[in-house]
DNA sequence: ACCTGAACACCGTTCAAGT
DNA sequence: ACCTGAACACCGTTCAAGT
């Protein structure tokens, strides 16, 4: 890769978090990046093939703040459950001011062939771990992608009608009591 | 209203019906129904302002069939687990078909601007019967706006992803088990 | 009153032409 | 290689002109 093509990229990359942690996903056009970056519409869409696959480079610090969110709550001198609701508010947290971002990671969750795939991977991995710590606490048969989803519709919806902590919070306990349930 | 207007109107509504079943709302634009409906575009939305308006009256039967579910769950002899599990399935199967659907009303519920609203009301109003009924038996504070995001959340990642029954039976089992926990 | 359909505004994406 | 920006395709909505 070109140095200067690089630095277009980066330069795009950084932008356009600015521009969706502002308006979110929906509210911002590509125009609008390319513009404010200071380059063509080809040059955008040389780097990324679609707004979405932006929208995952800019979502790149996620994956890493996953991983301690997970360590973290695990690492918590709490019962199963409150491990839980530490970890899945960490979680939302980590969406909050991406508005869209949850709603598009959560339908990914199935499909390879998304830009968010490697994020759900990751996403899905931290919940796995989470049932082989707390194994024979939880709910027997729960799966890893049952508790992704559950988790990342109450994101989607947190943030789609803008609730709240204490309404996330509460929504939280009432998945975590679930999933600990016999 | 004029009887050709009327026809019109109730032309606009049956054909609209077939098109968003067929191909979910964000499938089928505005000048699609309207040239199916043999109409311009200004005579649809002379009846309709907005295509959420237009979807909001397909869904017409979908406030009948609202009450229906939650009237049959209150009456099953089981437990208060169980007719949670009873109306909220019934629920998710209501607006399972209608691509799109799930989420708009789900996320309309706080918005008394929306053109849901009506709905919302409706769902909202049933899922108080439920806490009404089987007050004692749920966690203490939870109240008809909750529930309603909970399974709304669960109804539109299933409709996004296009889960399965018994996908959709699990999720909202935690769900339940989650309510009555105390 | 009600209808028509061209037109507007906007947006994601592509591509011929340039350096 | 990489970039530019006009152009394309599509869509929700509006409005001047008709009956």
């Amino acid at each position: 890769m070109r140095a200067d093509a690089r630095r277009n990229r980066d330069r795009i990359v950084e932008i356009a978090r600015a521009l969706f942690k502002e308006k979110g996903f929906a509210g911002v056009s590509m125009d609008e990046v390319a513009k404010a970056a200071g380059v063509g519409a080809g040059t955008l869409y040389r780097h990324f093939p679609t707004k979405e696959a932006l929208y995952d480079a800019v979502l790149e610090a996620w994956t890493d703040k996953v991983k301690a969110a997970v360590d973290r709550a695990l690492g918590l001198d709490a019962s199963a459950r409150d491990k839980l609701v530490s970890w899945f508010g960490d979680y939302v947290d980590l969406l909050n001011g991406h508005k869209g971002a949850a709603a598009r990671i959560t339908l990914a969750l199935g499909d390879p062939a998304s830009p968010f795939a490697a994020k759900c991977t990751r996403y899905l991995g931290a919940n796995q771990r989470v049932i082989d710590e707390l194994g024979p606490a939880l709910r027997p048969g729960v799966d890893a992608m049952e508790i992704s989803r559950l988790v990342g519709a109450v994101a989607a919806v947190a943030d789609g009608s803008g609730l709240g902590p204490d309404e996330v919070a509460s929504m939280l306990g009432v998945v975590a009591d679930g999933l600990v349930a016999a």
